[in-house]
DNA sequence: ATGCCGTACCGTGTACGA
């Protein structure tokens, strides 16, 4: 089985650009972020043309996230409990579903702005409610097939960025969101995909601006993180930069998985 | 320097992204 990672940046601008990928890689399950697009404008005539059933959660212009499949989607979940809001709004940033036995997860995190914006506040709460909850859902099944997948706006090290001088101050690389993400792993979750991809100079999202892709000047923020009977049974990874590449494309790469 | 690029939205500009 083939499962995918991808934040989209509009599904409207590029879901014929998505698909036709899909079937290209022959992706089985594709967790997309960032569709910016309410449920009911959702393409989802593209996705069901192609053979993928598609669940989606949208509200409006910004954030949203779906999962593609062409094994399933079912027991599909909206947000998850405990779940922070911002402005008093629960944004849709989360959707979970179980792909032939494997439950995915579609994230979107909180970008945070800067250091000492509200935004930076409430994507560490939003990150902490959700290690709580999967943390504690793994530690009730230690053998459950569970993948983390999203852009989760955090680089991990300072080889997830091509300068940490250009980064000082702002957010993405701070100890607090570093701490969060670190959580996951404490948790019991897994970076499957760093073993197939070292860097340095390795990364999943370049900058639309100054040219940032050509000059491979990027950051690593897109992750699945794996439970260990998943992990168990992935055997490569990739980022497929050509796909960034593409005319027309987002500004995040896709990260595919490959599992026995 | 707060723009550079790209997307959405009652839109001829502003918010957001990272």
């Amino acid at each position: 089985m083939r499962l995918a990672t991808w934040n989209v940046n509009s599904i409207r601008a590029r879901s014929e650009q998505v698909v036709a990928w899909m079937n290209r890689h022959a992706i089985d399950v594709l967790a997309m972020q960032e569709t910016k697009c309410p449920d009911d404008a959702f393409p989802a005539m593209s996705f069901l043309a192609h053979g993928y059933d598609v669940a989606f959660h949208g509200t409006g212009g910004y954030n949203g996230v779906a999962i593609a499949s062409r094994v399933g989607v079912h027991d599909v979940h909206i947000g998850f409990d405990g779940q922070p809001s911002y402005e008093g709004e629960h944004e849709a940033r989360a959707i979970s579903a179980t792909c032939a036995g494997v439950r995915v997860w579609s994230l979107y995190v909180p970008n945070g702005r800067e250091p000492d914006h509200p935004h930076y506040g409430y994507k560490l709460d939003w990150l902490s409610a959700l290690a709580d909850i999967t943390s504690l859902q793994l530690s009730h099944d230690p053998a459950a097939q569970v993948a983390l997948a999203g852009d989760w706006n955090v680089a991990p090290t300072d080889e997830d960025v091509w300068d940490v001088d250009h980064f000082d101050g702002r957010t993405h690389l701070t100890a607090p969101e570093r701490a969060a993400f670190t959580r996951f792993l404490d948790g019991g979750f897994i970076d499957s995909a760093g073993p197939f991809t070292p860097g340095p100079d390795v990364y999943t999202f370049w900058d639309y601006q100054s040219g940032r892709f050509a000059r491979n000047e990027g950051m690593r923020i897109d992750f699945a993180l794996c439970s260990p009977a998943l992990d168990d049974r992935i055997h490569d990874a990739f980022i497929d930069r050509d796909a960034r590449a593409a005319d027309g494309a987002s500004d995040h790469a896709p990260v595919v998985f490959d599992l026995s």
